[in-house]
DNA sequence: GTATATTTGGACATAATTTGTCAAGAAATA
DNA sequence: TATTTCTTGACAAATTATGTCCAAATATAC
């Protein structure tokens, strides 16, 4: 089964399971702490540079983090799109269409 | 199958099928030539209030239009993730997920 | 070839969005 | 109640997006 929390519970949540203090990760990701408060909540995104930190503190796979960062970005940007399901399929197509021809160029 | 074509290139090829100038669509559309010219090209987005008005220039169907310029949006965002289709996948959970959510509070 | 029409490129200003910071207030805990 | 923790909003700075102009490049017509 999939894992449909945002990047931001999932931070809150490792956070909390290692019963670390809010201020701290902050600290530790060098950002302020009312920053780090927002993308708990899904009121801001983190960094690439701060998911690879928090994969490293509290040694989880940074893959994880990555595809929850980046499937929630797409997540707002067609929410309310009522062909989000073909738009995706286009996207992915897309995607690898390019790879094909990226491939055969080198 | 699939129309793997960007809005940019859909736009121009609409254009040029109706053996239109650019820069009458650019007038039609209010925006200044040099900006159609890069929108065709793929150097901008254009918007959406001008997507629904190619789709009524030309007769073409909006939604298909909206496909291409939202599958752009999310491949550009995406394109160079190792695990996009994996990403796509959790996006796509997500949305149907907040749907049911949605649906139930009313 | 020259002239004309069309398209592209780059510089620039303005607007909008994102990001970072601070300090005070609210909430939770001791 | 006192202390720690978290949240909120205001603000400035930085980044990115958008719109405009005009000259250069390209294509087409004569």
């Amino acid at each position: 089964m999939q894992n449909l929390e945002s990047i931001g519970v999932k931070i809150r949540n490792l956070r909390e399971g290692a019963d670390m203090p809010l201020r701290k990760l902050a600290a530790l990701l060098d950002v302020d702490q009312s920053t780090l408060s927002k993308i708990e909540r899904d009121e801001r995104k983190p960094n690439i540079k701060m998911i690879e930190e928090v994969s490293k503190i509290f040694n989880v796979d940074k893959d994880e983090l990555l595809i929850s960062f980046y499937s929630d970005i797409v997540f707002y940007e067609i929410q309310d799109e009522n062909s989000f399901s073909k738009i995706l399929q286009v996207a992915e197509a897309k995607i690898q269409y390019q790879r094909t021809i990226t491939n055969k160029k080198k």
